[in-house]
DNA sequence: GCCAACGTTGGC
DNA sequence: GCCAACGTTGGC
């Protein structure tokens, strides 16, 4: 199982509406990067919800439960989405500004290149931050 | 195929 | 609202 983190301006698309639709489809991305982590990942990848702009902190964890296909948001080139739903909302959201001060998470992509949507997330990475969000890893 | 100019993202 | 970082576009 593989780990992502992936981001969306909350005024756009909020963990709040992923909720609410119990599955969501996670599409618009158009940046060839993170067009290749999406195609990398599998159902039952784990993904963290960063709310970009507003908030700027991770507020929940997700699973991938569609892999990804063309994406019907696209008006010209071959872009892709995948399916995701929510499995857990932080007790604590973790705020970017915190991450950054974290020693083990100073590595992070979401830290080092902040403009990539969709980004992997180690191992390690993973557990830190849902012990921080008071969530299962 | 290089690179300058421009546009967009996203933190501050 | 500003600006740095990154991507993309387009002239050469």
């Amino acid at each position: 199982m593989k780990y992502w983190l992936m981001k969306s301006e909350p005024d756009v698309y909020s963990w709040s509406k992923l909720v609410a639709e119990k599955r969501g489809k996670w599409d618009g991305v158009r940046n060839h990067t993170a067009k290749l982590n999406l195609k990398a990942m599998r159902v039952g990848d784990r993904a963290f919800f960063y709310h970009s702009n507003i908030g700027k902190e991770i507020v929940g964890t997700m699973t991938v439960v569609r892999e990804a296909y063309p994406d019907t948001s696209a008006e010209k080139g071959e872009w892709f989405m995948v399916d995701v739903e929510p499995l857990e909302a932080a007790k604590t959201a973790l705020p970017l500004a915190e991450i950054r001060a974290i020693p083990e998470l100073k590595d992070m992509m979401l830290v080092n290149n902040s403009r990539l949507s969709v980004q992997p997330v180690t191992a390690a990475e993973w557990k830190a931050v849902c012990r921080r969000l008071g969530v299962a890893a």
